[in-house]
DNA sequence: TCTCTATTACCCCTAAAGGGGTAGTTCTTC
DNA sequence: GAAGAACTACCCCTTTAGGGGTAATAGAGA
């Protein structure tokens, strides 16, 4: 018998790009397009009638922005292997991809046929990465050893402070109550803080906390 | 000028047992039972009205318990000094209780001239306890050190594997995708193994677990 | 002076968490 | 066989968390 082909879905917002992939794609005889969406809104209801292999995802894309798409994908349970394919080569972009579930993180200015090349890999299951990207995710690694104060340093005092209270296991409320400011405002900085240290939620923020402390 | 009189509410849900200590303050010229509550919601409404400067609280109440209703003054911003007077001897009922803002915590089977005198105490801002929960309370103290690893010990072989998993990070959701059982169950299974280790959320609990590991 | 950052406070909204209950199953233990 | 613990799943409910936005104010620095 024939060789099934690996079923893939364009994600992205520019229509050329997505042209330009699906005629690259369809030179190959071991893969095919089988749907394209504009959105992540569109593609998250694309999935709900089809079963692709693999899925391209831009970043950067209007309204429901990557990440979040990324996210609402894999919370829907999709299985198919999600690589992320945008212009940004943002170490903060990168590690929130991979750290959402992205089984790899292409560039937009590789070679063509690297491309092939690589949602060929993708598809059978290996990681992908833009070669670019290795020194960069080589560092992302470092920041559980040293630069991790350098991340701790970008914050304000007033999210360090708060930072320290998440750890005790205050709720903003009482930390709040505590810095004499409303529960908002201090719901303004856990944000922040979450953003800047790269992490979902305050149960990672205070396991950050404690483990740079005596870990 | 005459010496100003300390105000104390009662709040337990044995009229009985309220009208003893009523009369047993009555005796004393440096203390007066201002008003009574037999349920923790009566007394939640009664200190809008009321400003007293030390509020003796039953733990085992119909409705609302003496916790909840503790906790409940404490984030009214209710200053007056609260000490739980209870029948429980459980260490876990004691610590609770002083987690929650207790400045006290005494059992009903004391002495009542003694009551009286820890009551005198408690007005003056010490914190009082019953004689026969010191030791209680030590062994509580060995909690961070070694008998952390009992307490862990307590837990079910589920709840263990849910805490390391909190501690990563995950939500209840993500929990429940990865052991294949609903968010419901995850849920549950959280709530009891928070109630073993005596902390009051996921925050609490993965910064425990943290800890515990290399801390 | 103008700009940038930090801090504050609010609006909107959804999702997640947590506490109470009941209940069925399985498995062990007495 | 009865009793208890563990695991599962659901009901109810409120509170907390988190992410998006706008905006005012104060201070530092170009």
């Amino acid at each position: 018998m024939s060789v099934e082909k690996s079923k893939i879905i364009l994600v992205d917002d520019h229509p050329l790009l997505r042209k330009g992939i699906q005629q690259l794609v369809a030179l190959e005889d071991d893969m095919t397009v089988i749907a394209e969406a504009g959105s992540g809104e569109q593609a998250l209801k694309l999935l709900e009638g089809e079963d692709p292999d693999l899925i391209l995802l831009d970043l950067n894309m209007k309204g429901m922005d990557g990440i979040d798409t990324l996210k609402a994908m894999r919370d829907q349970g999709v299985v198919a292997r999600i690589v992320v394919f945008t212009v940004s080569d943002d170490s903060n972009d990168v590690i929130s991809a991979l750290k959402n579930g992205a089984d790899g993180y292409l560039l937009k200015d590789m070679d063509p046929d690297d491309l092939i090349e690589r949602l060929r890999e993708a598809c059978s299951g290996k990681m992908v990465l833009s070669e670019s990207l290795t020194e960069l995710l080589a560092m992302s690694y470092r920041v559980d050893n040293q630069s991790a104060d350098d991340v701790y340093a970008s914050l304000t005092r007033r999210e360090k402070e708060i930072l320290k209270m998440i750890a005790d296991g205050l709720s903003n409320k009482m930390i709040g109550r505590q810095l004499d400011i409303v529960e908002a405002t201090v719901k303004v900085h856990v944000k922040n803080l979450l953003k800047k240290l790269g992490l979902r939620s305050r149960v990672e923020a205070a396991v950050w906390m404690v483990k740079r402390k005596n870990g």
